[in-house]
Order: C-alpha cells, then structure tokens, then sequence
DNA sequence: ATATTATACTACTATTTTAGTAGGAATTAT
DNA sequence: ATAATTCCTACTAAAATAGTAGTATAATAT
C-alpha cells in the first residue's frame, strides 16, 4: 500500500512553492532541482495541479509556477484526491456495487475505518499546516 | 493508494475460517468458491499465512485449513504486515535512510501521521472484532 | 495396495500500472 | 529576433500484480 510518486512528488511540488514564499513564479526547474524530480516528469503533474485550481502558471521567460491561493486554503484532502485520484484502500469502500457482497462484508467494514481514518487526518490538515510543522519551526510570510 | 488483492483476498479468506467457526478443516476450494477467489492464487495466500502462523492446514483427503490460534488471539495489524509486507505509504516513513531530506522533510510528517492513523485503527482490531462487527452481530461460536 | 482427495512447491506468464522520456508548439520577456 | 519557459501529446521501459500450470507430497477411503 504505497503511495504513487505522482503524489509524493506533488506535495513536494507545492509544498516547495509555499515555502518559497510567493515571490513572483518559481520556474518548474528549480523546483525539479531542489526536489530532485525530473523536470519533464515534474511538468505533467504541474498540469494536474494547475487544472485542480492549487497552482497557477506564468508562461514565456521568467514565468513559472505559484500556488494560486494561500496555503491555509489548500486542503490536503483534496490535493491527494486530485494527485491519488481516490484516498481508498478497496474499490469497494467508495463503490458498493463493485462487489456482490459488499453490504454484509466484516472486511468492508475494516476498509471503511482504515479510509476514514486516513481521510479524518487530510481533512484536517492545510498546506499551512505542512508548512509550520516542520522541524524548527519556519515562518512562512507568504505573499497572497 | 489501493490494497492488494493478497491483502484483501487473505482477509477474506481467514474471515470465512472464523466464521465458520473450527468445525474441522475448511477446503481450499470451500473458501474460494465462496469468496469467489481462484483456488490456485488463494492456495499461495494461505501458505503465507500458514507460515506466519495464522492458520495451520492437513493435507490429504478431508484436508483443509483452520485458524491456528482464536480470533482474538489474530491481531489485524499482523495479518496485514504479513500480507501486504509494510502497511506504510511511502518508504522513507519506515526507511529514513531512503530520503536525504527525510529528516526536516514536511512532507514526510505528513505521511507519518497518515501512517499512524492506519495502524492505529489495525491495531485497535483482531478478527473477533471483525467477526462480532458485521451487521447482524453474528455470533461466533469458535471452537479452539 | 491402490485410488482419490487434498495441500505444497516451483516456475512461468499475461496484464496493468507506474514512472518516466521525447519532441515540438505556444507564449512571453528582453 | 532570440531565448526562456510552460503546454500538449505521444510513446516506452520497468516493475508490480494477479494470476495459470504442472508436478510432488501427504492423508484417507476402499
């Protein structure tokens, strides 16, 4: 039960505009750099995160990426469902029909709780969040 | 973030065993034709349980599987470690050595909180409770 | 003894998913 | 104009997943 690198390079991505303040854009580079993700890689989830409304995008020279609201409004929830598509652990917690058996399962069960406890974490939790509970304790003047 | 197939068929395997309490060995092809599982895949599944000393089995005729110790005794987080190898959502949660930013990585904590979440609720659970929660509050009438 | 029924073991394979790579088009600053 | 940058589409290599297949071994029934 792995998390894909889609999200895991995702998160890094926002989280490393957030930490840079908002300071005009970040180019797609030297995010790639510093998270050591390839770039090429990098720009096909920028894209998924830009439609989802978490960043927006300066093209041409000097452009590049800037998160597109202030982090206290970016719900981790719903940027793992935008990267992960579904947060579930089976097909049939979110889809009942998948399985025959799904109304009277015990092992359903067990999937519902194990979702709903990953859910109430991200539910609770902003890029903010992420961005002060870092070890020393950064300040974030994030520029909105 | 989906669980695997072993993961979700071996659950269900070991829950059909305890639901038909321990009135001698359960056949293979018993257990796969009720949770509707290939016989030879499920026949893998079980030896890794087997191994792991969750069930035990007799060969020959009248053979079969039985749980090796009472469903209380069967802790959910142990089945899933044994099935599914780490219940983690990304490597450098277990292995800190993986990341060179692991160490003040936010987005890290991020997913050490969501890993604690899930291993909290399995293991909050053994397969009794599984059995006791379906809808209907069956009973079990385990003999061991 | 022999046939039958079952698990045990080992190896192979098809399919799907993941994680990229590649190349050019569109856009903007200088 | 030129360089820098995002945007878009398509392709591909590698790994993981979910099986299938065949034979060996063990226990039971007759």
């Amino acid at each position: 039960m792995k998390l894909s690198t889609r999200t895991r390079y995702g998160i890094r991505a926002i989280l490393e505009l957030a930490m840079s303040g908002n300071k005009g854009p970040l180019q797609l580079k030297i995010i790639a750099q510093r998270q050591d993700i390839s770039v090429k890689y990098l720009e096909q989830l920028m894209v998924v995160l830009k439609a989802a409304g978490f960043v927006r995008s300066v093209r041409g020279a000097k452009g590049g990426y800037m998160l597109a609201k202030a982090p206290d409004q970016i719900e981790l929830i719903n940027v793992l469902y935008c990267l992960e598509g579904t947060v579930t652990t089976v097909e049939c917690v979110e889809n009942k029909d998948y399985c025959v058996r799904a109304a009277d399962c015990a092992a359903r069960d067990l999937w519902v709780k194990v979702q709903n406890a990953i859910e109430d974490v991200l539910k609770s939790m902003t890029l903010q969040d992420l961005v002060n509970g870092t070890k020393g304790n950064k300040t974030l003047n994030y520029q909105i």
